[in-house]
DNA sequence: CGTTTGACTACGC
DNA sequence: CGCGTAGCCAAAC
């Protein structure tokens, strides 16, 4: 139930979308980076702490209408693109223009590119979490 | 109202 | 490195 979120925001979308407009040109982000900044809500189950699944960072960047959001911009935590080729090629000229490059197997070096996230006053002001920057086991070093 | 569906990710080879 | 797989979970149908 929607109703349960930490932040007032009435619907995660509304939540995922305001982030992905904070991600200054030229820089990208990975969808499991974006999920991290949304607070644990309620599901079901109380005493279970349930975030959002980066699956649904996707799914939200799918449903982009407005222009303002900057959907190209986040990829996926290999620093690749996940769509099918076609809108993949068009995302891949969209960074490009916007001066980011690409590497070998067509990758993002996300130490050079990778957005280490909105400044703690934003992120006070709207309820939401420093990014998980460390993706992969908890003590290791942070991948940008 | 139950099932299916992903613009994902971590992990094991 | 690449590839397959299990888990993911609200929305869409």
């Amino acid at each position: 139930m929607t109703s349960m979120w930490n932040p007032p925001d009435k619907d995660f979308f509304d939540t995922v979308w305001k982030i992905v407009r904070q991600i200054p040109e030229g820089k990208v982000s990975t969808y499991g980076q974006i999920a991290s900044m949304i607070p644990p809500y309620e599901g079901t189950d109380p005493d279970a702490h349930q975030r959002l699944s980066p699956r649904w960072v996707g799914t939200a960047m799918r449903k982009v209408e407005d222009d303002d959001v900057p959907w190209q911009r986040v990829i996926n935590s290999q620093g690749k693109i996940s769509l099918p080729d076609q809108s993949g090629d068009k995302q891949r000229r969209l960074l490009e223009g916007e001066g980011v490059t690409f590497g070998k197997s067509a990758k993002v070096d996300l130490t050079e590119f990778g957005w280490e996230g909105p400044d703690d006053e934003w992120l006070d002001e709207h309820n939401l979490l420093p990014p998980n920057l460390f993706l992969k086991k908890p003590k290791q070093k942070p991948l940008f």
